[in-house]
DNA sequence: CGTCGAATTGATGTCATTCAACTACAGTGG
DNA sequence: CCACTGTAGTTGAATGACATCAATTCGACG
């Protein structure tokens, strides 16, 4: 059984019935690292759920450096729903981290899945996941230091902690590799230590 | 007519019956300047929808400083629907900038409206448009210095720069008040007319 | 082992904050 | 009508947080 089909079946109370028949045109992709799946400026026109792997979104500032919005993980979903929705230019980049194995969604699978309610409902449910997130990104990102995000996000995402190669969490932070080294470094003499 | 119904009937393809069922125990509010609608770490039970005036949300960090996430003059939303959906403590407190008249939409407005297809795809079409509003503030606030997000907030909310008070521009943009009228200073000595 | 990117460290620079003083102005009460 | 008060906004000087630049060191991998 697919990691998507068991995600759908636990979360949801979509039958099987219910499930075979909406996602009977669904493909999987397998994608290797490096891979980019949508280019800021494209119009993104399918959304993912990662069944395997790890992916980021990011965008690319006019001086030319990337800002990591958001990681993607197993059992996550990723895209840029503005763009999915109302076919505009996508707001940011997505790519490949590690390689994964995802469910690609389409227009015409949410067509179809949003006839069924308890689908329908369950996406709602996303939609409100994500504006969560957002929200407490832009909370941390207007109201923390950069330690304070840095140990609110290993205290979030202690897996990723560990899979994540440290630029990248100092570009999910809104800091440079070097500051971030510099607060791991004040940490650790404070006697910090991570998962303990 | 409200400017709600008035709203509703030309963005949305419900009837002037449908209106009436669903709206008939909807009540208006008015609130005076200063008035409090939401505080952080309360349930948000109501979401409002500005037919005059102007409210805003904002946390205050541990540090007891306010930050502002949103502002919401005429024909905007707002309330915490991560906490409204999911019955979580707010993300952050709501008040009135303006004397207001605001439509206030509960759980039971909700759940009726919902039954109506028309409502309930405008209401997906709300909460997408609130994604694209908290992801264009967050790309703005990693990619782009004061400046920039001084110029791009006035070039978006035209009208608001000229009815809020500088230092909750300063407070949106994510810097101090002091540091607004220095980047003023010097847009002006660089011969920037704002609205020409 | 040699290479290349990641991470650390140091020296220095920059942007925004902080704190304080001062101006401008609106609202209040004598 | 004028002092009194409080808030907004501006300006200056000092400070602080993070960035930048440059030089190593570390570690994975061919």
């Amino acid at each position: 059984m697919s990691v998507f089909k068991n995600y759908l079946l636990q979360k949801t109370s979509i039958t099987e019935d219910e499930y075979s028949k909406i996602t009977e045109n669904l493909i999987t992709r397998k994608v290797s690292k490096g891979e980019i799946l949508l280019r800021q400026d494209k119009i993104c026109s399918e959304v993912y759920f990662v069944q395997s792997g790890l992916l980021r979104s990011y965008t690319i500032d006019h001086a030319g450096k990337e800002h990591i919005i958001q990681f993607a993980p197993e059992e996550w979903w990723i895209g840029d729903r503005n763009s999915f929705y109302f076919n505009e230019p996508a707001l940011f980049f997505i790519d490949c981290i590690e390689d994964s194995e995802l469910m690609v969604l389409n227009h015409p699978f949410f067509d179809a899945a949003n006839l069924i309610p308890s689908f329908s409902d369950f996406n709602t449910k996303v939609l409100h996941n994500h504006i969560r997130t957002l929200q407490i990104r832009l909370n941390m990102l207007v109201a923390a230091t950069a330690e304070e995000r840095y140990l609110d996000f290993i205290e979030r995402y202690p897996n990723l902690t560990l899979r994540v190669p440290q630029w990248m969490i100092a570009s999910y932070l809104g800091i440079t590799p070097e500051s971030l080294s510099r607060i791991r470094k004040e940490l650790a003499r404070k006697n910090f230590k991570p998962h303990s």
